[in-house]
DNA sequence: TCGACACCTTGAAGCCACTTCAGGGTCAAG
DNA sequence: CTTGACCCTGAAGTGGCTTCAAGGTGTCGA
């Protein structure tokens, strides 16, 4: 298989797979005479794999730790649960947050209804007067 | 008013402020006979605009439209008004998707509530199993 | 007057997970 | 023999900063 059908297989641009091969995620791929790479069905699952992680919104580093989990000794899998529920952990802090955001954002926007002049415009007012609060410690990665 | 003084009444670093002039978003600061910036309270209005703003998670480009808005022609409010529905829009759209992940999250970590062999984990399992789908067009600026 | 220390300056590089670009090589069809 | 689809590498760009290196300035006490 060369890149662009795994590409295709896998649902991500050639691209991707070379830098996930340079991240080190992916392992390289035999070449051929033409110094194509050349994948097997083994690669495909494996891209599978971390393309189904990011779906999910993990980092490579906690993809990494995954794969280093299965490429190991197959000890138990607490390790894998552990992982999981932190990466949970993140989403649900992310949630929150914007959830907060969007409160603060729909009140700052009631403040203005009508097409009015701008040094009247409750959110342009609103926005000068907020608290400025120093950026908190993030309890995720995600954005 | 120094730049660290600046710094520390709009709850920021000295370096953000350097890096909001380069960018446009603060104008030029006046220097002193030493070369440092010096600040007035014009100044500190317009950083603290910015920091909520970005409280608030909106772009530099957002940013950007909404001080243009009040530096140009006192016209009407109504595209202020807009770029927050546009914001909050964002903002929902980005909630919506991490509820999703969170779900497929959950179900997945349903498949492993015990500890066992690797080889047996439902999450490793589910995580190899799930339809790669295409990314979609993002509809958020969000992480 | 000297030195220590906190503050200021610039410019470049690092972060993450890619994406885009420049400049080329390979290969099958027409 | 040319066209066009694919492949290669390495570098730079994205956003919103943060960090680092290598220095200049200002104020204090000794």
């Amino acid at each position: 298989m060369k890149i662009g059908e795994l590409a295709s297989a896998a649902n991500c641009t050639t691209e991707t797979i070379r830098y996930y091969e340079k991240e080190g995620l992916l392992p390289e791929a035999e070449r051929s005479a033409s110094n194509y790479r050349s994948y097997g069905s083994a690669h495909l699952e494996r891209l599978r794999f971390i393309r189904n992680c990011r779906a999910l919104d993990m980092t490579h580093d906690e993809i990494r730790a995954l794969l280093t989990l299965m490429d190991g000794p197959l000890d138990g899998c607490g390790a894998v649960n552990t992982l999981l529920d932190e990466h949970i952990g993140h989403v649900e802090a992310r949630i929150e947050e914007l959830q907060q955001l969007k409160q603060q954002l729909s009140t700052l926007r009631q403040q203005c209804q009508t097409e009015q002049g701008l040094d009247a415009c409750g959110i342009l007012r609103g926005l000068a007067a907020m608290e400025t609060t120093p950026t908190g410690k993030r309890h995720t990665h995600l954005g």
